[in-house]
DNA sequence: GCGGATCAC
DNA sequence: TATGGTGATCCGC
């Protein structure tokens, strides 16, 4: 690196050091490669395209962000400054406090899962570079392959280029299901309730196998590992740490087969994460690590904490948690879409068009009927041949699930855009109905859809009982969280789990949440399914209802996000603020000019107020919701949960979600 | 409720 | 020749 050279706009000596590309990013396999000729391949092979030309646009239009930001940044006075350093000083605090280092968490990471099954099915791959996939895109990278700069997500024919010898192995998901049981049944010994993230992702709480074993988490990693092999001859990375977000990091350190361990010890935590790139926290992508590092030159989670103030400043709510708290990773929830879209070359062709959105729909329906679900709102998404994304949505009066009625919509809302040049239509449906959807579906009508799936036209949500009920389940998780939606939820939720993503032992792995004696505690005071099942089990403990509750106020008093403001204005009346700082309900402090968060705050008293009211009249540590209130009620108290949990997820998820 | 954007796998 | 598909979430209207 030469100094002036290196930080041209694209103009100077070497413009492919401006080409803001994934592919260079550090990653397990990656240490020895060239990045330099790396990016330079890639910049080369993608230089003119129309892609290269998008991607440009984007950067430049995160490079106006950051300027911007930059400028608000100049913005502040000392006086502000030190108001919203006193506000980040505080969320630290309340974070430090509830973090917990009860638990042992091991994230299981198979390595280059999809490479590894297909060598293991052919072993003359073994020792060549492979990579899973076809010309345009990559899914995995064999380790071989690695060494020449070879990455998931990178298009073939670049890949190529960069390894002439790369073999090219079509995608078999069938194999990779079947390896994935395999190492399943390794870890349901170690943690019965384990959970997948994927197909070559686990997520294990292993406190309670160290403790009847009584040997430390190194060697219940090292035990699982080495069965793993024995039982798959498959090898796979471990991480352990105090809880999930942390173990997903670790695993990544000695990728491939290997582990690494972080114990349960304040220092050795706050040692770990302060140098810790913010790049490996889930949540923070490519986009979010250039601003914070344009904007205030932060890498790492310590710098983070040293500019929290400004970060507090520029991002509201934002970046108080830095990593400390007790966090936690895959939310795991019921469906809230469903959708399907293809790539193709590129075309203005009208009649084609319409071919392609006809078969589209067509799947769409087979996909929802398969699921028993009808939604109201449809969403066309275009990709034009610049590559430029469009979406464009109806809500409809009326629950749809027909090819016919999705296609009726969908040729709508395409003909608006036309004349255009697409080169990707999707469909998409969501805002799904519990109750019937027989007032929108005929089951006379015989349609392509009836026959192709599978001839059973009683399997639609119409005429199903058992579909039925699950989907009055989603349907009121979703929107109503009635009473019976929790009874249904109890039993059936898992039903409504993707079950394009997730095999059968994936619903196995997720019963976890209906087993365990906090999920029902947030089944109850929610009246929807807890969206992360351990930062509840750290926060909520054992408490009662109304304890929890307060302990959220505590914890996250600060931090409700603005999408209630809409119902903030009448009540600030709820509570005062002492000398225009102090709240007085609960103490909490906040400057008059924090104006959104106050908003959120009283709505937060308002919303514990009637919860409070509604505990009294049943007499129920769990209180059940009558019919006129219960919307309010079980809307307010879902909504600040769910964000809890959020903030708890990652204190830098919420971040970057700020950054626009 | 809509549309753009980001992220993970 | 050529840069994916599915689902989720958030923000600012």
């Amino acid at each position: 690196m030469e100094g002036a050279e290196t930080k041209g706009d694209g103009d100077g000596v070497r413009p492919w050091q401006s080409y803001h590309t994934v592919y260079t990013t550090a990653k397990a396999g990656m240490e020895g490669v060239d990045k330099e000729k790396v990016q330079r391949v890639v910049y080369e092979m993608s230089k003119g395209s129309k892609y290269f030309q998008n991607e440009e646009r984007k950067d430049a239009y995160i490079k106006q962000k950051i300027d911007n930001l930059r400028i608000q940044c100049a913005k502040l006075t000392q006086a502000d400054l030190s108001n919203y350093q006193k506000v980040a000083d505080r969320r630290i605090v309340e974070l430090e406090a509830s973090r917990d280092l009860s638990r042992i968490w091991l994230h299981v990471d198979m390595d280059a899962f999809y490479a590894a099954v297909e060598t293991l099915s052919n072993p003359t791959l073994k020792g060549k570079p492979m990579a899973v996939g076809g010309m345009s895109m990559i899914s995995t990278a064999n380790y071989e392959a690695r060494k020449f700069g070879v990455r998931a997500a990178m298009p073939g024919f670049i890949a190529r280029k960069l390894c002439p010898e790369l073999i090219f192995v079509p995608t078999d998901f069938k194999k990779y299901n079947h390896y994935s049981d395999l190492t399943r049944k390794v870890f349901r010994r170690y943690d019965p309730n384990f959970i997948a993230g994927s197909l070559d992702e686990a997520y294990l709480d292993i406190t309670e196998v160290c403790k009847e074993k009584n040997v430390k988490s190194e060697e219940i990693a090292e035990e699982l590992r080495a069965s793993v092999y024995e039982e798959t001859g498959l090898t796979c990375s471990a991480g352990v740490a105090p809880n999930r977000l942390l173990a997903k990091v670790c695993s990544d350190i000695n990728k491939p087969n290997g582990q690494y361990i972080l114990p349960n010890d304040r220092m050795a935590l706050m040692t770990f994460i302060s140098s810790l790139p913010i790049r490996k926290i889930g949540g923070i992508g490519k986009v979010t690590e250039q601003i914070l590092k344009g904007v205030f030159g932060i890498n790492t989670c310590e710098q983070m904490l040293e500019k929290s103030s400004y970060l507090c400043a520029l991002f509201s709510q934002s970046t108080a948690g830095l990593g400390l708290g007790q966090t936690d990773s895959p939310q795991v929830r019921f469906r809230k879409s469903i959708s399907n879209e293809r790539t193709f070359s590129a075309t203005e062709d009208e009649v084609l068009l319409h071919k392609r959105l006809a078969e589209l729909a067509e799947i769409l329906s087979i996909d929802m009927q398969r699921e028993g679900l009808c939604g109201r709102t449809l969403t066309l998404k275009l990709k034009t041949a610049s590559f430029e994304v469009r979406t464009r949505a109806v809500t409809l009066q009326k629950y749809i699930s027909s090819s016919e009625d999705i296609l009726k919509h969908a040729q709508k809302l395409l003909k608006a855009e036309l004349p255009i040049s697409v080169r990707l239509i999707g469909l998409r449906v969501s805002q799904f109905n519990g109750d019937k959807c027989s007032a929108t579906f005929d089951p006379t009508q015989k349609t392509i859809t009836n026959f192709i799936s599978s001839g059973d036209v009683n399997r639609n949500c119409c005429n199903s009982s058992d579909v039925v009920a699950d989907h009055d389940f989603v349907s009121n998780t979703e929107t109503g969280l009635s009473i019976d939606s929790r009874q249904t939820s109890q039993l059936d939720w898992r039903d409504s789990v993707d079950a394009n993503h997730l095999s059968d032992v994936d619903y196995q792995s997720f019963t976890v949440w209906k087993n365990d004696g906090v999920e029902e505690e947030q089944t109850s005071s929610n009246g929807a399914p807890s969206s992360n099942y351990s930062g509840f089990a750290e926060v909520l403990g054992s408490t009662s209802f109304q304890e929890q509750y307060e302990g959220i106020n505590v914890k996250n008093g600060t931090n409700f996000l603005a999408d209630e403001r809409l119902n903030s204005c009448c009540q600030e009346k709820t509570m005062l603020w002492l000398n225009d700082y102090k709240c007085s309900l609960c103490g909490i402090e906040l400057p008059p000019n924090f104006v959104e968060e106050r908003l959120e705050h009283s709505d937060f008293h308002l919303a514990e107020k009637l919860q409070n009211e509604e505990s009294r009249i049943h007499r129920t540590p769990f209180p059940t919701q009558s019919e006129g209130q219960k919307d309010v009620i079980t809307g307010q108290s879902k909504s600040k949960k769910q964000k809890l949990s959020q903030k708890e997820y990652s204190c830098f998820d919420s971040l970057e979600n700020k950054l626009d």
